[in-house]
DNA sequence: CGCGAAAGTAAACACCGTTCACTCAAATGA
DNA sequence: TCATTTGAGTGAACGGTGTTTACTTTCGCG
């Protein structure tokens, strides 16, 4: 009984895998807008409305892929620390970042679907806060984490000028890090972000082409702030 | 002749800025995605085709509206600038970004169009990079405006780790900035943009609720980089 | 084999951008 | 002043979208 039913499950989830797929490929070919249900229907000779046995509404589908792709990333990333082997937290950090600027730019339909503001109303940009930020938060706890090893070692960068007070209010229920943490990891964090979604969204086309040097010296710089350990690990601010 | 044809110009003039003020409650409402020809046409009392007088295109109206977002959002960081009065540049920086900020929060939608992503396809990112991105540049150019003063002042932070070489051979032919004027506007810029896109686009509504701390943070560090000219201009660092 | 649930279809509704042929009024020139 | 040209606006159509509803078909299970 459930070994039939098991392979009806599985056609279902082929069908859903395949809807996911043609979603994407629209994605990667004409960006966030132009995915729809119709076309994805067209493609694999259905109608648009049997669509709707698998995904509830277009944005539900649309946060879904965008919470596969920010687990894409954040598995890219982990194998790109993995690969490197090294144990260093703030070599791990390099390797990291630069994993992640590079699929952005390897996969710029998809990191402005990602990093982009939500698409249609206001539901899915509170579905974003829930469940896709669950991905969302996921990626950035890998980041969270090497600091959080940092901050154990007292090798935390200082936080700069943050208002810790009032970051501290400002702060979701679920957050159990040492404010120090967070601050140092939102600092860094926005800096990449925002080098990174100006390149992806054409904001400073006419001030640069080519952002690799500020990422990589923001790179540095957090490289540079960090406590040196009495032991080693200050080569590892060289690029790989 | 011309004074009835004037007339004719005003009034075709009126109903082309009816228009864009529809498109903009339509973009304040519901988002960039909301802006729609037919209701605007609706709204008016027409038909939409009668719309395609006045204006090419959809993607068309967009773009001009987003440049007049731009400019506005210049205007009133000038404004802000003008009415703090202090020339010092590092104040008048200060004073600038925290209006861009306010601005932005304050509109959000609007700066959701101006920060994000372009919406359809390719071609109106190239009439971003050119026409659009003209008056972006005029936006950019009122912080580098004061820093360039820096420059010239000796008072410029120093461009921490960024290569400049590499980064001379990304800038486009326009670019008669000294390369360290660029450099500094450049990472100061997507600094600021990357928490204010970040809390605008709500990617970390996971970590933080308000990003006040951070941006005040940002500016109070570029303010300490700043070389203290022997006289004074060390004050200007506190906030309004 | 027959039943029932799941999958899929057809049609409709309400939108959207855009184009084309057409009307109508107003400004222009002789 | 009168005819003409120009511009604004209309109506209908084409092709596209998401979504719902009622209906049909298919297929696994008892």
């Amino acid at each position: 009984m459930s070994d039939t039913s098991h392979r009806r499950e599985r056609l279902r989830e082929r069908t859903l895998t395949e809807i996911k797929d043609l979603a994407r490929a629209q994605l990667v070919a004409g960006g966030p807008a132009a995915i729809s249900l119709r076309a994805i229907a067209r493609e694999m000779g259905m109608t648009a409305a049997a669509l709707y046995r698998y995904v509830p509404a277009l944005d539900a589908l649309v946060i879904e892929l965008c919470t596969d792709l920010h687990n894409e990333v954040r598995i890219a990333c982990e194998a790109a620390r993995d690969a490197d082997g090294d144990p260093d937290p703030v070599r791990r950090l390099l390797v990291m970042a630069r994993e992640l600027r590079r699929w952005a730019l390897a996969h710029r339909p998809e990191a402005t679907l990602m990093f982009g503001p939500p698409l249609p109303g206001v539901e899915q940009f509170h579905q974003q806060c829930d469940d896709l930020q669950c991905a969302g938060a996921q990626l950035g706890q890998i980041f969270v984490q090497p600091m959080l090893e940092l901050w154990q070692a007292g090798r935390l960068p200082d936080i700069g000028h943050v208002d810790l007070d009032r970051l501290a209010g400002a702060l979701p229920a679920h957050g159990e890090l040492p404010i120090e943490v967070t601050a140092v990891f939102l600092t860094s964090w926005t800096r990449l972000y925002g080098i990174l979604a100006a390149e992806l969204f054409g904001q400073l086309t006419w001030a640069a082409t080519d952002t690799q040097p500020l990422f990589e010296a923001e790179l540095a710089f957090f490289a540079a702030q960090v406590h040196p350990t009495p032991t080693a690990a200050a080569a590892s601010v060289r690029n790989s």
